[in-house]
DNA sequence: TTTAATGTGGGGGAAAGTGGGAAAAAATGG
DNA sequence: CCATTTTTTCCCACTTTCCCCCACATTAAA
């Protein structure tokens, strides 16, 4: 269990990079490598979802690696459970930190979660989830008023 | 449960530390070190929460371990659970204490709490609020004669 | 009065964050 | 299959922030 908290603003440059603030970076578990004879290289690998409200999340690979167990069990041939995987896998991409500890992100992954030069990273603790930061204050302005009745409710 | 108790003002300095008071500090429990090979480091941890009345909430770990079960029991697709999450977790943060028994309070924290140099540290049992005093102040005077009415329907 | 514990402030080293040059790798086109 | 262009990634350098540590003032305890 990751345990990210925390909320943090920075800066992607002109190479599409993220950089992962350190103390999350130091609760992303470094990769095996995959028993390659010659090469040592451990990687601190991230996954990253373009989600349905407009952000992108990171998971860690053993958190990933959970739900990615539930996915293995959907049928081939079930029309829905199959339409379900292709949906999933095609908004997932892997990415390796640098040894600056950034990510790379795509240019589409950018423009799903509408971001240009700035983007606010969340723990969310078993994942991060990064924002645009004005549409993220979009969504926190017009919803706040709600947020007293959701956690009355649910918390 | 921490049982955190009584009032106290505090200054804080150019670089945002606010100091816990010695009498809560003891009651902060230290938080186990997550298996890290090099690291024995064993730290006193606070979680800091912005709240919605103009103050900040700290929670012990134990304490907030609690609220983040609900958390993790909210689905990652429902719309209003989503949302609530994504409110929650943007609205918090974690702080280790310092050899002095100081956290550091983020800019923002501060500005939501509208806290300059001043803060009130209130134990409400099982947490801390915050407050700018100034803000405290007028909260309570404006609201000074529900008080035997709340008072009597809820105690 | 002495001693310890608490609260307040700040200097300085280390780490974090940011940007860019250049080598390496990949993609594209003939 | 090679040549050219584009992208990626490794590396270094700079700036800023953070945090460890000490110093001192003040209060409480012995």
């Amino acid at each position: 269990m990751p345990g990210f908290i925390g909320r943090e603003q920075h800066t992607i440059d002109d190479k599409g990079r993220l950089l992962i603030p350190a103390r999350f970076r130091r609760k992303v578990l470094l990769q095996r490598d995959e028993g390659g004879a010659g090469s040592p290289a451990r990687e601190q690998v991230l996954y990253v979802l373009k989600a349905d409200d407009g952000c992108l999340e990171l998971y860690e690979p053993s958190v990933w690696g959970d739900k990615e167990r539930q996915l293995l069990k959907l049928s081939d041939f079930n029309p829905e459970e199959r339409l379900l995987t292709t949906m999933i896998y095609a908004r997932l991409d892997q990415t390796e930190l640098d040894r600056s500890g950034r990510i790379a992100l795509s240019r589409e992954m950018l423009e799903h979660a509408g971001i240009d030069r700035e983007a606010v990273i969340i723990g969310a603790n078993v994942k991060m989830i990064v924002w645009d930061p004005v549409r993220l204050e979009r969504l926190l302005g017009e919803n706040s008023g709600r947020f007293a009745q959701l956690a009355g409710r649910y918390v």
